[in-house]
DNA sequence: CGTTTGACTACGC
DNA sequence: CGCGTAGCCAAAC
């Protein structure tokens, strides 16, 4: 429920379509979630849904100094960490040193800035995985 | 070795 | 617009 079935290959998954975020742009994490394939027979909206906290799960889990983590952030266009925590006002300022605006709310507008997905040559190249099934 | 603890989201009130 | 709810887990205590 909270975590993937098989967290390695998962956080993997997703930290590699996290990378391809560029820069001054943002996603959320059911954005993410909904860009990696669901196991044979799962229903997508709901895997997905499920799939939106695993990838936070993953952005917990970042070690590699490359996961730009900072630009995931949830569907209301705010940052998920908790608010004044440490994290979040990291997250505030990198995005902010990339050019992003917050406004009165502490919300980043998602169609200013919210990233498309990968082109399409990029997924055809990568062929993600879908989880293990439960 | 049993408990605890999580970077989410759509939907109905 | 804000609040409560349900949704195929596993690593750290």
């Amino acid at each position: 429920m909270w975590n993937p079935p098989n967290p390695r290959t998962y956080n993997a998954t997703v930290w590699l379509i996290v990378k391809q975020i560029p820069a001054g742009c943002v996603s959320t994490y059911g954005q993410i979630a909904s860009m990696i394939p669901v196991p044979d027979g799962s229903d997508p909206d709901q895997y997905h849904r499920l799939g939106a906290r695993w990838v936070g799960s993953a952005m917990r889990a970042v070690r590699d100094p490359e996961v730009p983590w900072q630009r995931v952030i949830n569907s209301q266009g705010k940052i998920s960490l908790p608010a004044g925590s440490s994290g979040a006002r990291q997250q505030r300022q990198r995005l902010e040193a990339e050019g992003i605006e917050f406004d009165e709310k502490e919300r980043v507008d998602l169609k200013q800035y919210g990233w498309d997905g990968p082109d399409d040559d990029w997924l055809d190249a990568h062929d993600l995985m879908p989880p293990k099934p439960f």
